[in-house]
Formats: structure tokens, C-alpha cells, sequence
DNA sequence: GCATTCTTGACTTTTCCAGTAGAGATTGTT
DNA sequence: AACAATCTCTACTGGAAAAGTCAAGAATGC
């Protein structure tokens, strides 16, 4: 059930441009976002490009280059951006809107894991799909704020 | 965020137990799982033998000899499986209270993904807790006695 | 004794993940 | 025009994990 490092640092860096966001063409460079985040730079360069593929980013070349988003931030939700990195957001294939595929299951319609399953898919891309980078920037920036000590904050 | 087919395997395999699960010591043998479920027999071998050293299933070597559940259908749930198979259910290490870890972002504790990877997290754990093998083996006959057609299932 | 079934551990094969590398294209600056 | 910084694109690699497969053995019931 696991999101894999490629998608974490998808998330991670687009928060980065989230928070820098003007409606200007400022940019923000790979090298910045990757000091920032602890994500090596060359395996940034091809998570980014590959955001840009699916418009989520554009970029500029050159000397004064670099990353912004390509819609505002509150038009870009999680759901959006684990899809086009990841794949299915939904455990088990078959339950997948997106990424629909055939089970094995002798009988696909009567699976009572099946809506087990798609009852969680439903509780995973509600949230995925609620969360915008606008209020993840808003967390953060709430979070900085108003620091909670490690212990105060469950894990 | 997928399921491994291991997982979803194991799953399967338990629901036949827990359908044909009475209190005596009846067994139901693997050759028989892996024809009702479509689980390639040497694969799921590996599966329930995993699962009985997690004390989930019990077995009985010999002719007559076969698989069954070592608890009450009701008293084993969905998290306890896949936990078992997977590992943490959480979509990031840093919010799995089980399989805790260390991610590599600036400062966990004030991480606004991690906040969300929380609530997805408790969103699937409490589905996968509350779900027992004998609410699904229930779903099951259910759906068996009620067809319903493919077509009013929504995937 | 023999067929049936689980047991155990090793082995294979394939796929994917995470990361690296290099050559090229574009841009701004001087 | 030269150059330095930056993105672009394709390819490659090493390791791990997933999904099976296999073979020899041990228990059981008839």
C-alpha cells in the first residue's frame, strides 16, 4: 500500500513551487528545490520533466530557467499528480476508475473483497482528491508557524 | 499504493477458509483454495505456510490433511493479515505506526505531506481493522444469494 | 506399504525502482 | 560570438522485490 519514493519527492517538490507560486513567470531552479527537499538533482531533473509532460509544470531553459507550476495552486490536487507518477491510487486493480484491471477472482462482480477494497479506494481518493498544493502550501506555512513539538504530534 | 498480489492472494484464500470454517477441526486442503480462488497452487503453498507461522491459520498434514483457520472468523481482520504479508499499511513509512521510518524530508514534524499521509493512513486502518473474515465471508453469501449485476456494481 | 497431503528451503525469472550519466538544446550575459 | 547556467532527452545500471517453480522430505490414514 505503499506511495513510492518517485511520487514522494513529486509531491515534495511541487510544494516547494507551490509555496514560491507568483502569478508572474518567476521560476524556481531544480538545484534549489532538490537542497531544499533532500532529493538527489538528476533523479529530480526526470520526476519534473516528467511533471511537464503532464502539464502540471512548464519549465524555462537557460541561464535564468527553472520549474513553476503551470496552473495556480489551488487547481492541482494530490490526486492529480500521484496518478500521473504512480499509477492507480486504488489497492487492487480491479476497483481502480483509472487504471481499471481484470482480477483473477473466479467472480469479479460477487468479490467481496472487491468492495471491501473499493471502499477504500473511495476513502483514498476522497482525501487525495480534497487536498489541493494551495492548502498543503497553507499547512505548511500554518506548521512553521506555530511549532508542535515531535511528541505532540502522533506518528 | 497497491496491494501485492501476495496480499491479495492471502486474503482470498482466508475467505475460503472462513466459509468453510465450523469448530471442529474440519481442514480444507490447498489444492482445493487454489481451484476455488485461481491461486497458482505452488505460490499459494508459500502463502498459507507464511500465514501459519503468523499463527493465522493452522494445518493438518496427511491424507485427510488441509488448512483452517487457528481463530474465529471474527476475530481476525483484514490489517492484521496484510500487515502480516505486506508490511505497513500507512502510503509512507514516516506515518506507520507499526513500520515506522525515517523519511528523508527536512523536518518531519512539521511536514504538511506528512499530516496528509496521516489521514490516509487512518482512513485505510480503519477500514482494514473494522473488516473481519467474517464480515467478508457474510458480504460473500450476501452477494451470492442477491446477484447483482455487473453493470449496477460501479467500478 | 503406499498414496496423499503438507513442509522446507532453495532456486529462477521477471519486473520495477532509484539513481546515474552524457550529450545536446536553449537562454541570458558580457 | 563566446560562454556558462540551466533544462532535455535517452539510455543505462545495480539491486531489490515480486511472483512463481522445484525437489526432496515428513506426517498421516487406509
Amino acid at each position: 500500500m505503499k506511495l513510492s519514493v518517485r511520487g514522494e519527492y513529486a509531491i515534495r517538490a511541487l510544494l516547494v513551487l507551490a509555496r514560491d507560486y507568483q502569478e508572474d513567470d518567476s521560476v524556481v531552479r531544480i538545484q534549489e528545490i532538490s537542497e531544499r527537499q533532500n532529493i538527489p538533482k538528476r533523479f529530480l531533473e526526470q520526476i519534473l520533466n516528467d511533471l511537464k509532460s503532464a502539464h502540471v509544470v512548464e519549465s524555462k531553459r537557460g541561464v535564468a530557467g527553472g520549474y513553476r507550476l503551470r496552473r495556480r495552486p489551488e487547481q492541482i490536487n494530490l490526486a492529480q499528480i500521484v496518478r500521473h507518477i504512480e499509477g492507480p491510487l486504488a489497492p487492487v486493480g480491479c476497483v481502480s476508475e483509472k487504471f481499471y484491471e481484470k482480477c483473477s477472482c473466479p467472480d469479479e462482480s460477487r468479490c467481496a473483497i472487491r468492495s471491501v477494497m473499493k471502499e477504500t479506494r473511495d476513502a483514498i481518493v476522497s482525501i487525495m482528491e480534497r487536498v489541493t498544493l494551495a492548502e498543503l502550501a497553507e499547512r505548511a506555512r500554518k506548521l512553521e508557524q506555530e511549532p508542535m513539538s515531535a511528541l505532540d504530534f502522533n506518528i
